[in-house]
DNA sequence: GATATTTTTGAAATTCAATTTCATGGGAGG
DNA sequence: CCTCCCATGAAATTGAATTTCAAAAATATC
């Protein structure tokens, strides 16, 4: 993870931003989290460490994590945005599970392409696109 | 369309609601419509035509569309919920342009196979799945 | 290392769609 | 008719996202 700390702070560099505490803390905090986070429960979790660190900074802060790339946006349509670390330029999607709601991640070449098939048969150009499988995980079914 | 109509007249009777002059203006504006459209949208459509109706009840109506199976929530990420006509039971997934917004549909049996084999790798019990791929049209393209 | 310059911060305000409230209006059965 | 209960629509509320603005902190300049 060191690396995507250098990356954020090259970032920073060269975007003319300056370096602040409480940018380094989010950071840490984030990289530190294996889940996918909101903004609100990323926040919370910095808040209970250090206590004078707003909202908005940490709103700004993965917005900037996002543009830079050590971060993705997700909205699963739950109504919040949640924010998960970039694993490099392999793209992957996601089963939620209704009922718990956890996230696995998953990745399928052939999936994808057949996506480019599908693409080229309507003569569209991909940009970037996203699949999400909505249901039950193992645990969660068996109950 | 006539099927869609008495499938709504069913669902209002059969949940003891009323059949009101309002849900019948909302229900056809919305049938005779060919595109995907947000709450707002067809609200307008609605109001050009009949003034006294509001948009709480547009919003209302949808859904109960929605609920009732003639109409499908969509959420493309774009900030606002979009509704379409449900086209029976075969699921179909979309080609989104970002330059123009339109919305290409699209349906893959290979594509939902391979889902249903990902899902069984991780013994996940499939409810539904949206598929969403991002990009530029044909038309948009050449620009 | 003091000062000027520019960005950052955080509390609060704002936005915007979604959703709910509530008093009034309107169906359907008696 | 009349009574009950649902529907309506204007307005209020919610909730997350986003912005504002004055004070504070970081970098550049001398």
């Amino acid at each position: 993870m060191a690396d995507k700390r250098a990356l954020f702070r090259e970032f920073v560099a060269r975007k003319g931003l300056k370096w602040t505490k409480q940018r380094e803390i989010i950071l840490d905090e984030f990289l530190s989290s294996k889940e996918h986070l909101s903004t609100e429960a990323l926040y919370l979790e910095i808040r209970s460490k250090n206590p004078h660190i707003g909202y908005a900074t940490v709103y700004r802060t993965l917005k900037l994590f996002a543009e830079c790339g050590i971060a993705e946006e997700r909205d699963f349509g739950a109504g919040q945005v949640l924010y998960e670390i970039s694993h490099g330029g392999d793209h992957h999607d996601h089963l939620i599970c209704t009922g718990c709601g956890a996230i696995i991640e998953f990745e399928d070449r052939r999936i994808e392409k057949l996506q480019e098939q599908v693409a080229q048969d309507h003569q569209f150009t991909i940009a970037s696109h996203r699949l999400e499988i909505f249901g039950l995980c193992a645990k969660c079914a068996t109950v």
